[in-house]
DNA sequence: CCTTAAAAGTACTAAACTGGTACTGTATAG
DNA sequence: CTATACAGTACCAGTTTAGTACTTTTAAGG
């Protein structure tokens, strides 16, 4: 379907979250609390990033996850590559070398190469700092300024799933703008 | 899993395959037996290829398919579009607008879709002749050309699926080289 | 110590999606 | 009028995904 999958999207999330205050440790309560998501889910998510050294944990109270980089040096082929299982490739045959036996005489596999390639650096160029911020630094040339301050709006009480919520219209990717009031660990 | 679906991958296939002889009618059966691949699968790709328009049918007796532009002007992401019926975009919410309710507040979305630009930017720079020919003049700046001439192994009897094919290695995106004496209708 | 908070690990289940097939219908050539 | 080839629909089975539950380990603080 060419989509990353849902908890790659959580993932970026919750960095992007995080990246809002590097310098906090954050817990996977207060993250799921403020993005709207399941516990459980963060939980899972932080756990696949600690394993892959995009966050550290501390464990016990007062414990929590705190970015092992600075956000500006976390890509978002980061993240999908700590998230998703499969090595990166658009197809089978691209992603890893010997699974197919005529990849000596085929001309259409290095093409998909260098198309992975493409959209590999395009995914490298963008940081997780980049996603929260205003776009202006990022790699994609000039952008239009956000229209304006952030108005301020009630604090989106949206949960993305759970059976009884699938009405709320809330998709992974979006999240609230960092509120100041927001209950993380301080 | 940011892999495009093998019905994708066939429709890659199957054109790629049409561009090295793009003013003859193929059958589904012939490209079938050429790639390697079942019939109603190709069938199946085919027909949808057509209702997307990128290739034009021929009913009855020596009927079957054919290009109905020239190759080098069918990308690769028309063929996403044609065969994946989600709208193009890596994350729900930026392929198409109004699933989330904090659309206005969100600032990631803004991101993922300069991003989904820049893919699909790649992916509508190589055109399905770029596929079956050597890469020269493809938008992926200058090219190591391919090694030599088509050593022209044996013909790679080699099925990709139905249960008692797993084992023989051979990958969607994997095809033989056109051969000169392939079956196609004449 | 003992309690509490928080992460780590493992395993399970329900739902969705994908890929492949079967069957029936329609058009065309000879 | 028969054989060939595409069109459409519907179905099924295997896989993947996502979410949850439960148990264990670690650390802080009274």
């Amino acid at each position: 379907m060419l989509r990353i999958s849902k908890l790659t999207d959580y993932g970026t999330l919750i960095l992007a979250h995080m990246a809002g205050s590097p310098e906090r440790m954050h817990s996977a309560a207060g993250l799921a609390e403020a993005l709207g998501l399941g516990l459980p889910t963060v939980s899972k998510v932080l756990k696949t990033l600690g394993r892959h050294t995009l966050v550290t944990s501390q464990r016990g109270a007062h414990g929590g996850y705190l970015l092992s980089r600075p956000p500006t040096q976390i890509s978002v082929a980061d993240v999908i590559d700590a998230l998703e299982d499969q090595p990166f490739g658009l197809t089978e045959c691209s992603a890893s070398a010997g699974v197919c036996g005529m990849e000596g005489e085929c001309r259409i596999r290095d093409n998909w190469l260098r198309i992975n390639g493409v959209v590999r650096q395009a995914l490298q160029g963008v940081s997780v700092a980049d996603m929260v911020h205003p776009t202006s630094g990022s790699p994609f040339g000039p952008q239009r300024r956000p229209s304006g301050p952030d108005p301020g709006g009630e604090p989106a009480a949206h949960r993305l799933h759970g059976p009884a919520t699938l009405g709320s219209r809330m998709t992974a990717a979006c999240i609230p703008a960092p509120r100041a009031d927001d209950q993380e660990i301080r």
